[in-house]
RNA sequence: GGGCGGUUAGCUCAGUUGGGAGAGCGCUUCCCUUACACGGAAGAAGUCGCAGGUUCGAGCCCUGCACCGCCCACCA
């Protein structure tokens, strides 16, 4: 029975199971059917559902279900992203609470360790993913780490290798001196620290005098090899190419010009440590400077004579040493921000060190051609632009980490140092024949493996007949700040492996910030629970008020507008109460018999053609308002209203329509809200399949302009002028019931309404009036003012009776 | 510092090539009318951030300014 309030709580997963459990998500290959494919970001393995997912699901499920309704054989692909650092972190967290470490057990025992914990703990996201009723197909759910995917992540490796476009080099990382390893730029915090600021002078070498210098790091002096100026200093112009005498060690070392120099900081004059600072190793590169470093691996002191010290106690001795020389100029406190490792705060100390790179040269081309051509397209725009601008600007691509969990380098060094790439453990170095092999203990970025997801998941690199029906994909929705990390990637290698690019659609839907209109954030303490929406509103309300509020580039979450989507529900709900009540049993298709069932038709009919533009473009806001209007103000108010009484008295023409209009609202609202339409839809009489699989109508050749027309002037006549010139028919029929004559006017509001038409009638006459307007202005708005006078004439003339 | 976006009703936000200022919430008044009070009807409420400019006409286009937010890079 249908209660009149409509309950979420136990219909949605009712219908979440059954829609599983009867294979409706299902995505199998068939050459007869035309492939519609979702790319899907996966979630880390070990995340739970946030905010941010949840917009994703809801626009990506709301595409996936209206294309599954119109018959294309979908694929939302589902599955997990290993994701090394993060996942790492995790266990050795737990490592930690067990009183052990990574260390301490080493690398294998670790790996098992993952892998088991992952088997109870992990994945958990994708029952969160079931709650919000994402249609994925369940049953393919990947795994970056699945053996097939591995496979296809080293036969990347290996073409990229090959193609030459994978090299090791000295850069610049990202060094933890506690934990003696590389850190990504995700596992930095940064935060402002008082600091001192030493301005310190290097002597010419010639004697003729100084340059100051300002630092907040003199521990890293003994390591200096230049000092840098802006080419257009007029200060130092004269002494580029130069050489001053570095403090401490009492090296000679040139001046150079650099424009990566700041003219306003400090004094104007740089000193080049190239072994540890990023900056300063980008410049000494340019000018074949050498790199020696001042630090060791533990953050301590290297340089001769201060060998084990503090960088703490060696700047002091190096002040010490500059003050008794008249070299130290002044000291100033000095307030600025400093990366830390974010798990033990261990000041970050950038290093020199061996890495594997992927040169971006050749490989962004491809991708580009695609994004100028504009045959792959970002939606919104702005996004565009911004993809070709980051694609043209990347830098190579630093590709190894030195963690355990990833996928493990396909690189063997023999004792000669040579290097054999493979696929599999080769048997011999290709060089020089050795069989005393070692493989290299680098693992890779987690966004190599992620570029491949679009066919990694689809068995490639076997030629599978899931690859040949769903690749190449059509949109890949997801989130603006990984444009960088995986879309471009995605592009290439999609472009270079399987030949053709992995969709031509990215939707890039907003970032949702918190109520405050900040970025949601632990220590802000402003985030929204996930959870906490879903179970008080239920997850179609959740999904109408992430759409309805996604219209600009960052949005604010509101929980107005999933209250909305409540309401929606439940007026909803209670209008198809009304129909399944007053309409018992099957009945017969009919042709519409009065202008309010013409007028219905024709609005639902415009109101598909509005909700298909709109999504034509991705714009899921103003067709979420589109449907809220269509609802609530033409279904429900007006609609049925001026319906009810037929229904009730038994007409049979009244009561097929009204099914069969309530189906057609139904299966327009279903891509949006998908368990409150199936569970109407259930109610219904006489249905041979669920809504989820039902055919999106053909609203093709329903308009009936006559009726729009007809039904929209009675309703303008009536709120604007509070009279209505004497009616019959169909007219005084909705004007009766709908409209209600006991709520006409007073004479004072009906000659306010005269005056204000006069007042417009006299605004159209002037515009009309003016030659240099009708000139100028196009001829459809000439045309529209005309005809807006006519009205206003007839409205006028309508209640001056 | 660079890039992007924003500033419209009390709040959150729409406003499509320039052509009669809109929605939802909130508020006021009336109605427990036989689908729904998570409802219905009516209504009040805006110098469209500021200053210029272009135009017959600017929320919309141009210039400058102010403030807010996001991303990136972080000045030794």
């Amino acid at each position: 029975m249908m209660e009149p309030r409509y309950d979420p709580g136990g219909v949605e997963a009712r219908w979440q199971q059954t829609w599983e459990a009867e294979g409706l998500y299902n995505a199998d290959p068939d050459p007869s059917r035309t492939p519609y494919v979702d790319c899907h970001p996966p979630p880390n393995v070990t995340g739970r559902l946030h905010i941010g997912h949840a917009l994703n699901l809801s626009v990506g499920d709301l595409l996936v279900r209206w294309k599954r309704m119109q018959g294309f054989n979908v694929l939302f692909q589902p599955g997990f992203d290993h994701a090394g650092i993060s996942t790492q972190n995790v266990l050795e967290k737990v490592l930690i609470a067990e009183g052990t470490s990574r260390q301490e057990i080493g690398r294998e025992a670790f790996l098992e360790r993952i892998w088991s914990w992952l088997h109870e703990y992990g994945g958990k996201i994708i029952d969160d993913y079931r709650k919000i009723g994402a249609s994925l197909d369940y049953r393919r759910e990947r795994f970056t780490m699945d053996d097939a995917y591995v496979r296809a992540v080293m036969r990347f490796f290996v073409h990229l290798y090959h193609r030459g476009w994978i090299y090791r080099a000295n850069r610049i990382i990202n060094w933890c001196p506690y934990h003696e390893t590389s850190l990504s730029d995700l596992e930095l915090e940064h935060e402002d620290v008082d600091d001192t600021l030493s301005t310190i002078r290097y002597p010419l070498a010639d004697g003729s005098g100084h340059i100051a210098i300002a630092t907040v790091r003199p521990a890293t002096i003994p390591a200096d090899v230049a000092v840098a100026v802006h080419p257009d200093d007029e200060r130092y112009k004269h002494l580029v190419g130069r050489e001053v005498i570095v403090p401490w060690t009492e090296r000679r070392v040139p001046i150079i010009a650099d424009d990566r120099v700041e003219l306003g900081f400090g004094t104007g004059a740089l000193k080049v440590t190239p072994a540890h600072d990023q900056k300063d190793f980008d410049i000494g590169r340019d000018h074949g400077l050498p790199e020696p470093s001042a630090l060791g691996p533990d953050g301590r002191v290297i340089a001769e004579g201060l060998e084990g010290l503090t960088q703490d106690e060696a700047a002091k001795k190096i002040l010490d040493w500059c003050k008794e020389r008249c070299l130290l100029e002044k000291r100033e406190h000095y307030r600025h921000s400093v990366a830390f490792c974010e798990r033990c705060h261990t000041r970050i100390e950038p290093r020199i060190s061996l890495q594997w790179w992927c040169a971006m040269g050749e490989i962004k081309q491809r991708p580009l051609q695609e994004l100028r051509s504009e045959t792959i397209e970002y939606h919104p725009p702005n996004q565009h632009r911004f993809a070709i601008d980051s694609l043209e600007n990347a830098p190579d691509w630093c590709i190894s980490r030195q963690i355990w969990w990833g996928h493990q380098i396909p690189a063997w060094h023999c004792a000669d140092g040579h290097i054999t790439v493979e696929e599999t453990e080769p048997d011999a170095c290709a060089e020089c024949g050795s069989t005393e092999l070692t493989r290299e203990t680098d693992v890779l970025d987690t966004w190599f493996s992620s570029a491949l997801w679009p066919f990694a998941t689809l068995g490639w690199p076997d030629d599978t007949p899931d690859l040949q029906q769903f690749y190449p994909g059509n949109v890949n929705t997801t989130a603006r700040d990984i444009i960088r990390l995986w879309e471009n990637r995605m592009i290439f290698s999609g472009l270079e492996m399987m030949g053709e690019r992995p969709f031509d659609d990215v939707v890039i839907h907003p970032t949702v910030l918190a109520v405050d209109g900040r970025r949601m954030s632990k220590s802000l303490g402003n985030g929204i629970d996930a959870f906490e929406v879903l179970d008080k509103f239920g997850a179609d309300a959740t999904r109408y008020g992430l759409l309805k509020n996604s219209l600009t580039q960052d949005v604010r979450f509101s929980y107005a507008a999933i209250e909305e989507g409540g309401r929606l529900s439940n007026k909803l709900w209670n209008a198809a109460r009304l129909i399944v009540t007053a309409c018992e049993g099957a009945l017969p298709a009919n042709e519409p018999s009065s202008l309010e069932e013409r007028w219905i038709l024709a609005r639902l009919s415009q109101a598909q053609r509005a909700v298909e533009s709109y999504l034509d473009d991705f714009d899921f806001a103003h067709s979420m308002d589109e449907l809220y209007h269509v609802t609530f103000d033409d279904f429900c108010d007006w609609y049925l209203e001026a319906i009810k009484s037929r229904l009730y008295d038994g007409d049979a023409s009244a009561r097929a329509t009204a099914t069969f209009a309530l189906e057609w609202l139904l299966k327009l609202l279903h891509p949006a809200m998908p368990h409150v339409t199936e569970e109407i839809w259930s109610f219904l009489p006489a249905r041979e399949m669920r809504l989820i699989v039902a055919p999106w109508p053909e609203a093709g050749d329903t308009t009936d302009a006559d009726a729009l027309q007809r039904v929209q002037e009675l309703a303008v006549m009536f709120r604007r002028s509070g009279v209505v010139p004497p009616l019959d028919g169909d007219e005084k029929r909705i004007f009766d019931a709908v409209l209600k004559p006991e709520r006409a006017k007073t004479e004072g509001d009906v000659d306010a309404e005269r005056e204000r038409l006069r007042g417009e009638i006299a605004r159209a006459e002037k515009m009309l009036a003016n030659e240099r307007f009708v000139a100028n202005a196009p001829d459809s708005v000439v045309e529209a003012e005309r005809s807006k006078l006519e009205r206003y004439r007839r409205e006028l003339d309508a209640i001056s009776g």
